[in-house]
DNA sequence: AAAACTATCAACCGCTCCGGG
DNA sequence: ACCCGGAGCGGTTGATAGTTT
């Protein structure tokens, strides 16, 4: 928190040197937003809607930089926001969708109604990262035998706790087949190139640093393994850059405060006799949403099959919603990008 | 009771992206 | 093509509240 009544010239605001009547350039006011303050941008924003944040803090009386006003209104004064802790089902969707998007906050936070990318950020950091690093010595316990979904029971159950209905006697399998349907969003063989996380991932599958990109999971091995277990599923592992039918020695990455750990290696053969258009209905305990993964092979331009996953509806979350997070057109992304269900910490 | 420590979270900072001139 | 300003994002800071010693 800031100290209110700080005033300054404008520095970091490089967009909102608020300019007075005269045309002189204002001093801002920084920290902590006073009621009044509250007050009059909420009263603007009521009565006049968004603009130019630069001309809202002007208009609506505030000594305050644009950017400062949006910061504001985004994180605190929206009508739209929720208050108070996260519930259990949003700490799990939010320890779901980090998986598949790592810090991209805001894009987490667009799936979270009512909730601000700061607010998640902050708990991320606060809790979860605080959690993992506690735990780093069970993580590599944990890595050891190869399972990235006990590792992430283990986070979820120290965060949301032992007797929420979502950590209970079904709730790990139904982590570990959410855990690989993200992985199975992001399948697919393209180019002999491939983009994870802006870096480019050349024809041996390393980047410019001589890393291999993440794995990912192949839903339906997920599927037909009925997420027994994660180790049941090494075998379905795939990484982009590699066509079907390689049988490939890939190490395992997971990563826990920039530290990589290694697991033992696992092999990899992907059968290309799928070669059919599949549905997958993965109906989950209860009432908990379906999910579709419709799957089809498509040949690509280098004669090599590539294998097409359509998503409808995903995790247990949005059933029936067509695959997209935030404004980033996943399934645009998906066509080039590989992932995996990893921790990004 | 007080000091030390820890957790939380509002807000700032610096950066990138994008559109308009 | 370049510059500039606005918007937005992720990382970080630091005040304060809560907890432990």
């Amino acid at each position: 928190m800031r100290k209110p009544e700080q005033f300054e010239k404008e520095k970091g605001c490089n967009n909102n040197v608020n300019v007075g009547k005269q045309g002189m350039a204002m001093k801002t006011r920084k920290g902590l937003w006073s009621p009044e303050e509250d007050e009059k941008l909420m009263n603007y924003m009521l009565r006049n809607g968004h603009g130019c944040w630069t001309d809202i803090a002007r208009n609506a009386g505030l000594q305050r930089c644009g950017k400062s006003c949006r910061l504001r209104w985004i994180n605190y004064l929206r009508p739209d926001l929720k208050r108070g802790a996260f519930s259990p089902q949003e700490q799990e969707l939010i320890i779901h969708l980090h998986s598949v998007l790592g810090n991209r906050w805001s894009q987490i936070a667009a799936r979270l109604p009512g909730r601000t990318d700061n607010e998640i950020k902050n708990f991320w950091n606060s809790t979860v990262k605080k959690r993992l690093k506690t735990n780093k010595s069970d993580v590599s316990i944990v890595s050891q035998s190869d399972s990235i979904g006990d590792l992430l029971v283990d986070v979820r159950r120290d965060i949301i706790g032992e007797s929420n209905m979502f950590m209970s006697s079904t709730c790990d399998h139904e982590i570990m087949n959410n855990v690989c349907m993200d992985s199975s969003l992001t399948s697919s063989t393209t180019t002999s190139s491939s983009v994870h996380n802006n870096l480019m991932y050349n024809m041996n599958g390393h980047d410019q640093f001589g890393h291999l990109p993440p794995l990912v999971l192949d839903q339906a091995n997920c599927y037909t393994n009925g997420g027994s277990s994660f180790l049941n599923m090494s075998s379905s592992l795939e990484q982009s850059g590699y066509g079907y039918g390689d049988v490939l020695e890939v190490p395992y990455m997971f990563g826990v405060e920039n530290d990589i750990i290694n697991p033992p290696l696992s092999n990899r053969v992907i059968e290309k006799n799928d070669n059919v258009n599949a549905s997958f209905d993965h109906h989950q305990l209860d009432n908990k949403p379906t999910y579709h993964v419709n799957h089809h092979f498509n040949e690509g331009s280098d004669g090599n099959m590539i294998k097409m996953e359509e998503v409808v509806g995903f995790g247990n979350h949005w059933p029936g919603e067509s695959l997209r997070i935030g404004e980033w057109d996943l399934e645009g992304f998906f066509a080039n990008v590989s992932s995996i269900p990893y921790l990004d910490f």
